[in-house]
DNA sequence: GACGCTTATGGGAGCGTTCCCACTGCTCAC
DNA sequence: GTGAGCAGTGGGAACGCTCCCATAAGCGTC
């Protein structure tokens, strides 16, 4: 490694050193074909010895790429932030574009002001491709980045009518194994706490919720569903209102876990049991799930193999940008603890 | 806007079309002096129009400067994510970073095998300037990115040595300020739940314990004391150690939220009530203090200011790279709810 | 020994900027 | 009327790399 130079070591520099001409020592650093061994372990030498590392900019001059990959985070920000899940799944991408010598530029789109810049941002002349986190149904972003000829994958579909490019968990099925669980369990009056119905992870565990009832001979029963909006707080909201209108009520489905939180501490408020008088189950399988009273019965999902998905989406987009891809569900799997 | 060309413009057909020379063009994008309005009027519209947007990699060929930050997070992976004060740093960053139009280059270094990458990577050839989160002792990074000449901040000190370039919570304040409370609630027996004592954040939090007790004369008793790694588990075997040690006990400063957590459960399942028992303080103000039963009383800290600051001073730094300046300490305030 | 073919090599051109210097008109003072 | 000074401008050179083409070297074949 020697003591570092002044300025920076250039090929032509490593090449002189190696004895050899720039373009063999181009053809060296890139995986180059066509290389005589001699020349090989020359230029290799002359590369360890000045400590030589490639100037991603001149490179991205000429290639036209830039190895960089941006990960818009439209979310509002205490969304993102407070949820493990995304937390995950920007250690998946973070992970999966680090493999293959990517870089991984983070923009958060939090202001809508700021929409601007960023879109004047998301060109070529900047990153190859965009991986996209957003829910929420009215988002412009992702045909905004299309528009630019800029490979995107979204993660987590905004609403059911998405069906290329995308990255998503499988709702429904999660949701059936949540219901049809509680089914097993013997519950007759099985409720259930929804999210928003204009996002896919509000409206998809909803459906799943019915199919499973279905699946068991049941009929879906209007006073038996509230929303809530994901929040601990609404979680809470929705459970009184739901133990008011159906007091016989002995599960509940929660179509987050931090619903179930907000619902798990109504239901202590009003004295029911968990799980004796009514069983609760969850979904998401966040870490506050393994630290609630008592533990919470969840669906798992894996976030951080949503962003490993999302990025070999992208990659596979950024190769063949002509054609779109169909989206990909990723399954999920039911935890049981304490609450069901 | 019109429709995009079939290649990206270049500055030198916005000269072109604004009827200028590339320098003059030049100039007026550069917030440029020395352009008549009639010149700077022209070249606004020829943008426009053209819908240009500056190639970075021909820029930071020339300008030897990237205008992209690193973000390296150091930390195991689950500690990182799992926390949301950690979520919260990213989030100040990422805001700071695109005020100033900086671009934040997520970099996870997880194994310690792609360490030799990473250092690779981390060249004035990438990035401006480095943000370091990583609080073990022993990381050679911070040194390493130093021999490359490159600007660092680290956020979180690693160890009490560290006096430059650092932005950190002032832990012993904080701590002073908790131990303070539980004094003032008329607690006459106050144990702590410390963390780590090599890293700075424990070692700090149970100084500031030390010198809270000194202040309201008491004499330090190392049987209230007991130490933890900052994870919900290790807090219940502490609170429960402390209990067998010490049942006269009723007062707990423990040094983060989540080693709070498990010491709720612990005295719960011990029977003991909280807070007409014992009182309970914690450290961080993370989302769950809200969500305990009862809400835990905290030291409030701000990640998001954190980040910031990290920021303010790496920019400072990268603008006089010669000089070494002072870390700074941001102060925290405490949040008193029903745990004491 | 000349020819063709393959393999390996050197280096020119060009990527899109910024920097800088030379140049043009002016204005103003003497 | 001349010279100095200045605002405004155009364009050459350079940044460090990859691409590609021309060429050299090696070798088998007729």
């Amino acid at each position: 490694m020697s003591r570092p130079p002044r300025t920076r070591p250039t090929l032509e520099e490593v090449a002189a050193l190696a004895g050899v001409g720039r373009g063999t020592a181009s053809r060296v650093i890139n995986g180059g074909e066509k290389v005589s061994e001699r020349a090989r372990q020359a230029v290799e030498n002359a590369i360890s010895e000045l400590g030589y590392v490639p100037n991603a900019a001149a490179r991205a001059l000429v290639t036209r790429r830039t190895d960089a990959v941006a990960l818009v985070i439209a979310e509002s920000e205490e969304r993102v932030f407070g949820e493990p899940f995304f937390a995950g799944i920007i250690r998946g991408i973070g992970s999966a574009l680090g493999e293959v010598d990517r870089q991984l530029v983070l923009l958060l789109a939090q202001a809508s002001q700021r929409r601007g810049g960023l879109d004047h941002y998301l060109t070529r002349q900047h990153v190859d491709g965009v991986l996209l986190l957003s829910l929420h149904a009215d988002d412009e972003l992702p045909g905004l980045i299309r528009a630019h000829g800029l490979p995107v994958v979204v993660g987590g579909r905004a609403h059911e009518g998405i069906r290329t490019n995308y990255v998503d968990v499988d709702n429904v099925q999660g949701a059936r194994l949540a219901v049809a669980h509680l089914v097993e369990r013997g519950r007759q009056r099985i409720a259930t706490i929804g999210g928003p119905a204009d996002m896919a992870a509000g409206s998809s565990r909803f459906e799943g919720y019915v199919a499973a009832l279905a699946a068991a001979g049941r009929e879906l029963d209007e006073r038996l569903v509230e929303l809530g909006d994901f929040s601990q707080e609404s979680g809470a909201d929705a459970m009184r209102a739901l133990l008011e209108r159906e007091p016989s009520l002995d599960g509940v489905f929660c179509a987050n876990d931090l619903m179930a939180v907000g619902a798990l501490g109504a239901l202590r408020a009003a004295g029911r049991r968990v799980p004796e008088d009514v069983s609760v189950v969850g979904f998401e399988d966040a870490p506050i799930a393994t630290s609630t009273h008592p533990p919470l019965t969840t669906v798992h999902q894996s976030p951080e193999q949503m962003g490993r998905e999302m990025v070999a989406l992208l990659l596979e987009t950024m190769a063949a940008p002509e054609q779109d891809r169909p989206g990909r569900m990723l399954p999920t799997r039911l935890v049981v603890r304490a609450s069901s």
